[in-house]
RNA sequence: GCAGAGGUGGCGGAGCGGUCAAACGCACUUGACUGUAAAUCAAGCGCCUUCGGGCUACACAGGUUCAAAUCCUGUCCUCUGCA
């Protein structure tokens, strides 16, 4: 597939922030039929560092991942699960953020300028311009703050990413459109951020509501501000439902952590399931001989009982980590194959 | 046999006169996780309940006390040292 095709049918890219989807192989990652995945930018700068990356040849070689496209995501989001949500010590200026990790204790600037930068020594081919991500239900004036914010540093980070020649070296790079739960504010963002001409463009901020419903007014009136020819991602959405919602909307584009987190966690997806997921750890399922969803051709499926990965999870055997995470991300892939033949 | 230590909820282990249905772990039951500081986190976990409370419980049997898992006596077990 060609860059320039990239979110012309729909993708679900799973997350693997510091360079691996968590308890998977590359070949693991394969055979479920994963084709594009997502890194971190402030994660892999941390560790093992971008200049150690490139000298290493890159991401993708890395990984020895080359079933598809690597997108990194710009760090934007750690503004708002560590900074602003206070896990980490930093600040947010109208610069950049500062992040002190309580690991090493050791500093670490991102800007517009610096994001951009480390996702080029990475060698990522999608790249996203840095953001203040917020919360879904933030006051007027923070919302007002993260849009400016993120206008001015979507402005910097594009005018970076052609100062480097991002194009001419075959990479693309995404806005993304922040405004909280303010339409008026989503659609601003959204507009101004088309007017200086992106690649594609990335729903953003905290996805669904305190209910834990998806915003879709929100997410909407960004589909309906932005060029109709680029690709629309929706950023960390979501449970099935959400990625048929939005799918629905126009988002082509998907990723999130809830699949391999809730695999880890003993949440499994199956289309037998009445809410589309069933908890493996359950004690129902100790003795169950069926595979854990009938009809599945992943590799926990066509080889292993419900019983056996119920035990390996419950007593904490990395095993059952692997096989309850191949299963839920075939199950997403399929899911995705559903939605593309349907739309 | 002698000397010492001890017997607490499914298990480990606190408590050593009242605020103890009993800390804290583990196990168990259920739930949450949405651009990953998550192999994490939360709730429940003697029995009954009209959710106010009631009942039975800390080896067993007695006793002291207004009040005992906690003090005393006896019985039965367990462990460690010495013979």
């Amino acid at each position: 597939m060609k860059l320039e095709d990239f979110g012309k049918t729909i993708t679900f890219m799973p997350d693997a922030t510091r360079g691996a989807v968590r308890f998977l192989t590359a070949d693991q990652l394969k055979s479920t039929g994963t084709k594009n995945v997502v890194v971190n930018t402030l994660h892999l700068m941390i560790h093992p560092g971008s200049e150690t990356i490139q000298k290493l040849g890159g991401i993708h070689s890395f990984m020895n991942w080359h079933e598809g496209f690597m997108l990194s995501d710009s760090g934007g989001f750690q503004v708002f699960s560590l900074l602003h949500s206070k896990k980490w010590e930093g600040k947010i200026d109208n610069n950049g953020a500062t992040f002190k990790s309580p690991r090493e204790g050791k500093k670490y600037v991102l800007t517009p300028e610096s994001s951009i930068e480390i996702q080029m020594q990475l060698g990522t081919d999608i790249l996203v311009a840095l953001d203040d991500c917020r919360d879904a239900q933030v006051d007027r004036k923070e919302a007002e703050i993260s849009v400016e914010r993120t206008l001015e540093w979507g402005r910097r980070s594009l005018e970076h990413f052609k100062k480097l020649k991002g194009h001419e070296n075959g990479k693309i790079i995404s806005a993304v459109v922040q405004g909280a739960n303010y339409l008026d504010l989503r659609e601003y963002c959204a507009k101004e951020l088309s007017k200086m001409g992106f690649d594609g463009y990335n729903f953003g901020g905290y996805v669904i509501d305190s209910d834990g419903k998806l915003v879709v007014e929100e997410m909407k009136v960004v589909i309906e501000n932005t060029p109709k020819d680029k690709f629309k991602y929706a950023m960390g959405v979501g449970k099935p439902q959400d990625i048929i919602d939005a799918a629905k909307l126009g988002y082509t584009v998907f990723d999130t952590v809830l699949v391999t987190r809730n695999a880890r966690h003993g949440t499994l997806y199956s289309f037998n399931e009445e809410n589309l997921t069933m908890r493996i750890k359950n004690a129902k399922y100790s003795n169950d001989l069926f595979p854990i969803e009938d009809g599945c051709d992943c590799e926990a499926c066509r080889n292993h009982t419900r019983a056996y990965v119920h035990h390996m999870i419950r007593i904490g055997e990395a095993t059952g980590m692997t096989l309850a995470t191949i299963h839920n991300l075939r199950f997403y892939q399929r899911l995705v194959e559903k939605l593309s033949i349907e739309v």
